[in-house]
RNA sequence: GUCAGAGUGGCCGAGUGGUAAGGCGCUGGACUGUAAAUCCAGUGUAUUGUUACAGCAUAGGUUCGAUUCCUAUCUCUGGCA
């Protein structure tokens, strides 16, 4: 495990070029070193949920996430900058990154990024996104009711006071079932809410910190040709790709390509909230260099287990095993017979079917780590293709198609 | 033995002279910058389904109609012997 070293500056290198615009990289931080493609795990309230770091270190994990938004209200950033910073904090003393609470702007409001895609709204929840204007973003703590009012400066300072190595500005992640007069209006205002940050951010630059700025445009290529170059045309250490990638899989690689084709080629590029395995794998195709993504810990404790292609026994179109289910209820195989994780080496998909359904934690635990041990090794075995010039059969035999 | 109370779907548990609420369990599904160990749907039998037939311990009875009222029986719980 890396340990921090105030004197390591910061910077991203393109050790070695892939098909299409994939790229093998390294991205040195204080904390350490993160070899890309690499993907980021999610412990929003500065823990992963049902996962220790001792896990986490085992699974080969590099860099963790937190957000602006959760510790603003709990347990306060001035209360973790107190405790030392989120390194210190959490225990985990390698390489993290904060989100800035724009992705709050749109799940407070509008529920998940299932639900309102689908159109299902927000049933038996209130919304405590209370407005957004060009300040800032409003919200009523569902803690214990207190409103706060989230600036561009504000999540700047906050993220600051966490002390992540990787930081990014505010923005408004724009939903799907919106004009596309409004997606426009919102990314302009997402690039003076970038600018403002980034402003703050240069104001009380320590040389600890870098930030990335935010790529917007909704599903549109016109607008995301605009807004990739609007943020390539300032200092922001590195890019980030967000907003609504659109409502199926090829509508994503398409927004994330015409994104990409406008991005400034040199600096890190992160794709926000994704992480399904085919996604990486065309995102890395892209030049995406990190992803992040609650989806692996997030299934892991509704019982789903990530496989590989070869392992799934009958649907194809889903990337899990849902060990809940009763087929698996005598199953005596691990999830993956060719995984090298602690989980498969131990216990049976019996066993973690038995723990699901008695509601026994270990199962959570024992799940995620097997599916935090699946990402990084997804990642490594990318990496490994790259390195190799073997990307494209690494992509072929795990059943994909070059897209678009 | 006697007195009292109680028996409702796989389980718990409402309920009432007009055809059994809600949980749990079970079976699936959803989940992509985490208000998510959450949410959604189905769950007596037969048919794709409208529908048909069962059904509130068991057997009778009263009634247009009974899970509800009456009688007997069985079982359980408690008190007294």
């Amino acid at each position: 495990m890396p340990v921090y070293n105030p004197n390591q500056s910061f910077n991203f290198k393109i050790l070695k070029k892939g098909p299409h615009a994939a790229r093998l990289g390294s991205l040195q931080t204080p904390h350490g070193l993160i070899k890309t493609p690499a993907f980021i795990f999610c412990a929003t309230k500065a823990a992963m949920k049902s996962l220790t770091i001792e896990q986490l270190k085992t699974s080969d994990t590099q860099i963790i996430l937190s957000n602006t938004y959760h510790l603003m209200l709990q347990p306060g950033a001035e209360s973790v900058e107190k405790q030392g910073g989120l390194q210190k904090f959490t225990g985990w003393h390698g390489p993290m990154l904060t989100d800035s609470g724009g992705f709050q702007i749109f799940s407070l409001g509008h529920g998940n990024i299932a639900d309102e895609i689908k159109g299902r709204g927000m049933p038996n929840r209130s919304k405590t996104l209370l407005e957004i204007t060009e300040e800032g973003a409003r919200f009523r703590s569902y803690i214990n009711g207190k409103e706060y009012l989230l600036t561009p400066a504000e999540s700047m300072r906050i993220q600051r006071l966490l002390g992540a190595d990787l930081i990014v500005v505010l923005d408004e992640c724009t939903p799907y079932h919106v004009e596309k007069s409004y997606t426009q209006a919102s990314m302009e205002r997402s690039h003076r809410w970038a600018l403002q940050s980034l402003n703050a951010y240069l104001a009380h630059d320590n040389g600890k910190q870098k930030l990335y700025g935010i790529v917007q445009g909704g599903v549109y290529p016109d607008l995301r040709k605009i807004s990739a170059e609007f943020i390539s045309d300032h200092p922001f250490f590195g890019h980030a790709v967000g907003g609504s990638l659109g409502a199926e899989k090829q509508e994503m690689y398409d927004v994330i390509a015409s994104t990409m084709s406008h991005l400034s080629k040199d600096r890190p590029v992160h794709l926000l909230g994704i992480g399904g395995i085919e996604d990486i794998f065309q995102g890395v195709l892209q030049g995406i260099d990190t992803f992040d993504c609650v989806h692996p810990t997030r299934i892991a404790r509704h019982g789903g287990a990530l496989v590989k292609p070869w392992n799934r026994l009958d649907n194809h179109k889903r990337e899990h095993l849902n060990l809940r289910n009763s087929q698996y209820k005598l199953d005596l195989n691990p999830i993956e017979p060719d995984c090298a994780c602690t989980t498969c080496a131990n216990h049976t998909r019996g066993y973690l079917h038995h723990l699901l359904k008695t509601e026994i934690f270990l199962g959570f635990t024992l799940i995620a780590q097997h599916n935090a041990f699946f990402m990084n090794n997804l990642m490594k075995q990318i990496r490994y293709a790259l390195e190799q010039n073997i990307f494209l059969e690494l992509f072929n035999s795990w059943g994909f198609q070059q897209k678009p």
